[in-house]
Parts: structure tokens; C-alpha cells; sequence
DNA sequence: GTCTATAGCGGGATAGAC
DNA sequence: GTCTATCCCGCTATAGAC
């Protein structure tokens, strides 16, 4: 890797330290600058703006997370042991990526501010995040024949693992409560009719309403 | 209502406005004083700071939000009944007052920049929520005894609120889906042997694992 | 590709008349 | 309490040598 390429990398990776932490507007140029060692000029004939970075970051953060994320396809036998593949991969994701979800969040709250490219890479992320939710949860649970009931599950998947990421920013430690979330999928898919073999614990699926 | 009242509380409104929709850092003193029609000055003069400002406008959200919180302690003959009543207060809340989760999350997410009068306003603000939670939980599947249930069921619902505010950023239309949520926390309650009563629909309560 | 230097603008904040 | 005018600084972005 020459030189250059470096340079481009550790812009990025000090920018999107920065940013996720302190947001995209309190994130100057000069703050990159200094942290990285780089001259401004360098970063602008890198990117040729400060969107220019935002948008660089954003797309090396979804890449990222995505990679990191287990396949939409969960093996495991039932749906008890997909839902816990399931679930310790989801958990050990948001674990070693904070600054993946963080990113998303915080730079997706200043859409308005922000260039149309900028905007079409935080949904781009945001999108990649719906999809890849709704495949697991519909693998997890064999839901081929029922979108509708894995769009639900999936949403509700999501805003927990946000909702998470949100705690997280106030205390740091904050971890994804899989066992809970394990209870209230179990329990939906139950309210939905949908079968769960011999899931342990759960009762039978009562009738739904 | 004198005029300085009256101007002190325009401020606070379009800063609140402006401060929710870009974020604290990208609010600058002018936008607010153009969108409000006062001049700089007054700002500073009401407001010493541009920190005072933010300060002034989380304690004021949070008032807002917490008046407009049912009481915690639910009415209600049985569960079922509490909990509807919970989660439909809940939900008109959540719609109502859009800027108040907003501003926190927005907000809180800036913590490491911010003064420490306004980190301080920040979890103030978000203590009272989560105490409210926990009380309302607490109240609704009579937990009194099982703090650490009552908790645990605060924190799901509190997740899943904040997540379906970030949710609603992306999709202004979203709205709280007190569904699955209702099906979610009466699956949670059933797993730690709670007594539902005559909740419909969801089955006995099976042996706690 | 990286450096120094600087333009040009808008930010937060203040002074002092009224 | 509200106004006009202004200070100073840091921001984004560029120019041009190397």
C-alpha cells in the first residue's frame, strides 16, 4: 500500500472517531487534522470537502459493520437454536462495533443539514440494516411465507438494538440484553401462530389474535 | 406575561425547534435570532451563553414531557386493562411531544463537548424518564416486590422508545407500535412467573426458567 | 501527495446608546 | 430589555512551492 492510500486510511479512521463522538458540526477539519498528523491541505486533496469525509465515513462504516455482521442465512437445526446463533452473533457485533451504529445514528439526526450525497449514504447504511434484520429474522424463524410477520419482528429487532445504542451513549457499559429480546421474539412469533418446534420454556403457541 | 418573558420564551422555542432538528452544534446563535426576530443581544442578555441556552432548553423539554406523562401510578383493575392504558398514554406521548425525545437523545449524544451544567440538565432529564418507567412498569404488573423485574421491563420499554425515536427520524411518520410491545412485555412478565390475571390471549404463564 | 500560508466568511460574545 | 456596531477567533477552503 503506498502512501497515499495510508494517509486516505488513517484520515478516515481518526475522522470517524471524531465524528461519531462528538457529532459531524462539532467535528472540524483542523480537529482532524491535529489528531492525524496531516495537513489540512492533505485531508481536502483526499476528500474534496467536509462532506466529502462524512460521506467517506459513513460508506467505511457500513461496509465495516456489514462485514462484521453474521449472514442473513442462520444454520442451526430449530428455530430455538437459530434464534440463539442469532442473537450471540447480533450481541458480539454491537459489542466490538460501537462507533458502526453510533455513526448511523448521530450523523443520520442531521440529515437536513447535510449534502444530497451525504444523505443518500445514511440511507444507503440505514437501508443495508433493514434488509440484512429482515433475512435473519426471517431465516431465524422460517417466515418465507409470511413477510409481513418478519417485517414486524425485524422493526422491532432493530429499535431494540438502537434503543440499546442510545442507552449506551449515557452509560458506556450498557450490553445488549439478549435474553429478554430472545423472550419478546419467542413471544411475538407465538402471538403470530407462527411454529417453534420445541423451543424450551416458552409454552405452546396459543391461538393468535 | 411581561415582554421579557414573553421574548426569553420565543428564544427558548425556536432554539428548541432549531436545536432538535440540526443538533446543538450546528444551531448557531444567529439562526436563532433571526428565526425568532430579536437581535443577538437579547439572547445573550436573557441567556449568558450559548451553553446557558441549551441548558435552559432541556430543562424546559423536559418539564414539558414529564407533565405530559401519565402518572406512573397506572389505574386499572387488572393487568391487561393497566397495560393498555400504559401503553396507549404512552404512545400519545410519544407522538405529541416528538422534539422532547429528540432534543435528549440529540442532545445527550454530545455530552463530551458540552458544559457541565448541560451534562448534568442531560441525565437529569433522563433519570426522570427512567424513573418514571420504572415506576409505571412497576405499577402496571404490580412489581412491587420483584424490583429487579420492574426493572429489567423498564429498561425493554425505554429501549424500544428511544429506538422507534431514531426510527422516526429516518421516517417522520413512524409511530410507536404498541403491538408487539404489548405481546413483548406480557411474554416478559410470563417468563418471570408474574401473574397476568385474565390476560386474553397470551396463554398461562409457564414455569419460570 | 504533502507542505506553508492565507483568503474570506461566519461563529460566539461584548460595548454602549437608547 | 432591546438595539447597532464591532471584536476576535476558528472555520472551510484554496494557492502554489516542493
Amino acid at each position: 500500500m503506498d502512501r497515499g492510500a495510508r494517509s486516505r486510511d488513517a484520515i478516515l479512521d481518526t475522522a470517524g472517531d471524531l465524528m461519531a463522538r462528538h457529532g459531524f458540526a462539532a467535528t472540524s477539519i483542523s480537529m482532524i487534522s491535529t489528531a492525524c498528523g496531516l495537513p489540512v491541505s492533505s485531508i481536502y486533496w483526499h476528500f474534496r470537502s467536509k462532506d466529502g469525509i462524512y460521506v467517506a465515513v459513513l460508506e467505511r462504516a457500513r461496509t465495516a459493520l456489514l462485514a462484521a455482521l453474521p449472514p442473513a442465512e442462520v444454520p442451526g437445526a430449530d428455530v430455538a437454536q437459530r434464534l440463539d446463533t442469532f442473537l450471540a452473533e447480533l450481541e458480539g457485533a454491537f459489542q466490538r462495533h460501537p462507533r458502526g451504529v453510533k455513526l448511523l445514528l448521530g450523523l443520520g439526526m442531521v440529515q437536513q443539514d447535510a449534502s444530497t450525497a451525504a444523505v443518500a449514504e445514511v440511507r444507503h447504511y440505514r437501508d443495508a440494516l433493514v434488509d440484512w434484520a429482515r433475512e435473519s429474522v426471517s431465516s431465524v424463524f422460517a417466515l418465507g411465507e409470511r413477510p409481513q410477520v418478519a417485517d414486524e419482528m425485524a422493526r422491532f429487532t432493530l429499535r431494540m438494538v438502537s434503543g440499546t445504542a442510545v442507552a449506551r451513549w449515557f452509560e458506556p457499559q450498557t450490553v445488549l440484553e439478549t435474553g429478554p429480546l430472545r423472550v419478546a421474539l419467542l413471544g411475538l412469533a407465538a402471538h403470530h401462530g407462527v411454529t417453534v418446534g420445541g423451543a424450551p420454556g416458552e409454552g405452546a403457541p396459543p391461538a393468535a389474535s
